[in-house]
DNA sequence: CAAAATTACTTGTCTATACAAGTTGATGTG
DNA sequence: CACATCAACTTGTATAGACAAGTAATTTTG
């Protein structure tokens, strides 16, 4: 049977509740025998939820007082942007398809290494292009292995984040990865993407992530104009 | 009472053991059951235990096999470096101390919060010019809370790990931080320094470490020229 | 009124048990 | 022998309940 844990349904309602903003900073979630009342379920597994919602930061437990809400930085998959002249609400984050998602062969000097069944199954491609306050940041492309994704090149992804997608509709998650960082001039045709000169200073990335199904990859290739915006990180 | 809980002694346990290299590296760790067993425990609790170790990426769990020991978890990338053409040693890497550490304020617009203890106690400023291959690479700037460091502007750092020092000496380790990443065009004093031309792309971070002393962060301003070498990080 | 004690809440830890689902090797069967 | 089946393991999910420990507001006490 496919179906999904209820500890995980419980976790996608709640987050998607902070994350629309119905509970604000600082506040305190239901607490965990109100959750168990509502939704049916016992404490351990209401706390299986939660304990995924604070690996995510998306809460602080407090003993004896609840579970305080937190909004951690705008998360754009593992990306994290901060402004320099506004804050950076999801609203103001927009996302251009420019390659709709396609199946093709990896290409010949696919700058990582793939295993056996990455590279014989083919990858799902896509290129897209981001902008905050409506003005382009930063265009990526992307490549995953083509394994056990059904209808996922029919979906839109069109002011969609690809890991959300990932996440609620074939629960994978990233749970790590490696990146390489450069800066480099910007080439002429990327530079007409995001608005700036050819020649402009931008952030180039290669990343790797590591997902919870094993063996299975997402890999992005990454130009950020950091003019008015800094990619933010902890570690 | 101030007693350990029993997960985490069971934790604390399993860690020691496979960071004493007890277990091989893709060998299984005793099953939860046998666990059980061992300790007098019951299942949740042992999965309390071996979930701390999940997080901390000691173990890998596959359902059905068992708990695989991996390797401890790689370095939190203080920052490495990767060269595009050969293979970057430690040794190959030399540090020349541009400012030797001195005594003195934190500055006007200094680009990080600080708490009251460091902005009252004044800090430790250090330059350094690194280089690979007898080249330079990258320049940083340093800030650390004049905190409890006995003669340590009397030390030498010449070729030495600023980190090392601060381990061995004042038993201070870096346990994560923050960073603030960008692409700018080389001001024309670094340049100088780096061997550049002015408005050459190099990647400029702002690093906030946090350290097992609490309340004790060291400051880091970066500018690497990405030429010739990448910043390869893992999350 | 101010401080201490109580009370009602919260999350933290733990036991005991059950069944589902993935893995592996042994057991039969054709 | 090759292959399917089964049995015995593993971890994953979930229920039900108990008591400990921290927090905050209320009540009692001096």
């Amino acid at each position: 049977m496919n179906t999904i844990p209820q500890y995980r349904k419980l976790y996608e309602i709640l987050r998607r509740h902070i994350l629309s903003g119905l509970y604000e900073e600082g506040s305190l979630l239901p607490s965990e025998n109100d959750l168990c009342a509502v939704h049916g379920l016992t404490r351990p597994t209401v706390r299986q939820a939660l304990d995924t919602l604070v690996k995510e930061g998306l809460i602080l437990k407090k003993q004896g007082k609840g579970s305080i809400v937190r909004k951690p930085p705008q998360n754009i998959g593992i990306l994290s942007i901060e402004g320099t002249a506004s804050a950076i609400g999801g609203k103001y984050l927009k996302t251009e398809i420019l390659q709709k998602p396609v199946i093709r062969n990896w290409g010949e000097n696919f700058p990582f290494e793939l295993n056996d069944a990455e590279r014989e199954s083919g990858c799902i491609y896509l290129e897209r292009l981001r902008f905050v306050d409506d003005k382009p940041v930063f265009y990526d492309i992307n490549h995953l292995p083509n394994i056990n994704l059904p209808r996922f090149t029919s979906r839109s992804f069109e002011n969609k984040s690809l890991f959300d997608t990932l996440r609620s509709n074939y629960q994978i998650e990233v749970t790590g990865g490696e990146q390489r960082l450069k800066a480099i001039g910007c080439p002429v045709d990327i530079a007409r993407l995001l608005k700036i000169k050819k020649g402009d200073p931008v952030l180039y990335l290669q990343r790797k992530m590591k997902t919870n199904r094993e063996g299975f990859h997402i890999y992005s290739i990454i130009w950020f104009n950091s003019m008015n915006h800094s990619i933010y990180g902890r570690f």
